[in-house]
DNA sequence: TGCGTATATAAGAATATACTTATATAATGA
DNA sequence: TCATTATATAAGTATATTCTTATATACGCA
């Protein structure tokens, strides 16, 4: 059997759904450049710990990313073996590069997690 | 000047967030295949007028739909010169066809526009 | 053990979204 | 001209979304 290159409608509709937010498209073009973890974003994106964590969330309950602990941090990265990545990572790859963000973060000495 | 290849995340977002509904993202595969009317989409979707109307409205309003009227009808296209089509058709073409869809609207003899 | 830091979760409020019903507009055809 | 059909728009409602504030949990370290 061989596999059907397309995706289903409804679920594709519901990855995009959640890619459509500026934050959460943010943060998954960042991801698609390095892992993070969750007080970067409130220092790129300058909102609050619950609001960053709550997107992380819902990016994490459909498996878009994946989650792991390292010391007080919890690193957040793409995750690859998720079935719509290719889609996924397809689409973050139009959007420009979010180096700058982090570089900036790392001027400021409030780099954690990736390198 | 050379174009940059990338898109705005601000604007990408506002794209995919009206890509993220399932009644939208399947009118925009449909359309990626041939042109419609209003009142083939409600048949195919069995959603009311208005509700059809009020979600073309949106695609119209950031134009990725344009329209175009022919008697009664108003037919809609995708807008093949918007500023981001590549990007949407790109998307558009990882989606299963819809033309089954159409098909069954011809044997109820309910095509109106579309050839 | 107790404190500070990082993170998650819960509850609530403001706003946005997607329908509904009612009505208006435009074209067709008798 | 009038009735019918296709479509758009307006207003209202139910639900979803995205914050906020408050609190809970987990780790590292003195």
């Amino acid at each position: 059997m061989i596999a059907d290159q397309t995706l289903d409608i409804e679920r594709a509709a519901g990855i995009l759904k959640l890619l459509g937010d500026k934050t959460r498209l943010s943060m998954m073009r960042i991801l698609s450049e390095h892992d993070c973890c969750v007080c970067e974003f409130t220092e790129i994106f300058q909102m609050s710990q619950p609001a960053i964590s709550q997107h992380l969330r819902k990016l994490r309950d459909v498996g878009l990313v994946k989650e792991s602990r390292r010391g007080q941090w919890i690193i957040y990265a793409l995750n690859e073996s998720h079935e719509y990545y290719p889609f996924v990572k397809m689409l973050l790859n139009t959007l420009p590069s979010q180096e700058e963000k982090l570089k900036e973060l790392e001027r400021q000495g409030k780099r954690i997690s990736c390198e």
